[in-house]
DNA sequence: TTATTAAGTTGTAATCATTACAAAATAGGG
DNA sequence: CCCTATTTTGTAATGATTACAACTTAATAA
């Protein structure tokens, strides 16, 4: 059901392609940040005309328009995201896993009171996540 | 008086170098978060033998030892920041500077209760700082 | 439905920050 | 002063992202 894609794009005057369907979709069913190469290669074999360069303008355009946020916690390359919530992000530096933290930030009305106009927000915690922690020694 | 410097290094079993020092001096005295270039093209005039990959290194290895931090905000290349207090970054989209915001995280505590290890924290700001809105129409 | 055109797609070729590497230099302990 | 591990240096890769131009298509209006 791409119905949901698609009042997006036209919501926002973004012409409804088959490869912007495909590229949500694709975010929208996996949470854990792709990175544009993983995006790319996952769709490639399904949708051999895919050029990289068109998944790198549509996450643009759709990044423009708020519908997917860029991760950009590792600080290598661009990760993306499709939850409309404020959250945050954590990277394990062991597993290299890049989980949702689910908390407010009570900075930003403060932020915005000192004359500030805020128009994104990004927390990246990095160490080790519980998972790793458990397993390790 | 680099003085601060070589027992910054001492302690962390890091060799004094010229080259070391002049990069922490640099940004000490340059609080506007700078980029590797902008760091490498300043003490290269200074100090015309220096290499880029030495302040690449020299980075990296302060960095290692918690006596500088990376912020990655632009997303597109690092810059340096010598301070040692926990603080957040705003980068405005007029001007393009990157701004100090000084506040804590009542977060990391809860994060660390739920069996996370925290070692980095970073929280950017993104939109129009006080300046720019008061000089802009 | 068809014609029109602005927007989007594609592939290739740049760009630019960062890393790899190996040879030369040097800091600092003995 | 010597020795050796560490650091510096320059050059050459790497890898993500962007520029660009030709081709294609979505969406609008007749």
């Amino acid at each position: 059901m791409y119905n949901k894609y698609i009042s997006l794009l036209k919501k926002n005057s973004l012409k409804v392609t088959p490869q912007r369907l495909e590229i949500m979709n694709f975010l929208d069913h996996n949470k854990s940040h792709p990175t544009v190469d993983e995006i790319y290669s996952k769709l490639k074999s399904k949708y051999p005309s895919l050029s990289k360069t068109t998944v790198y303008n549509s996450l643009e355009a759709l990044k423009q328009n708020n519908i997917i946020q860029a991760v950009t916690i590792s600080g290598t390359e661009s990760r993306y995201d499709m939850r409309e919530d404020i959250h945050h992000h954590f990277l394990c530096r062991r597993c290299g896993k890049i989980l949702d933290i689910d908390l407010q930030c009570p900075n930003i009305e403060k932020i915005k009171n000192q004359g500030y106009k805020i128009e994104e927000m990004h927390g990246y915690f990095k160490g080790i996540c519980k998972n790793c922690i458990e397993k390790g020694a």
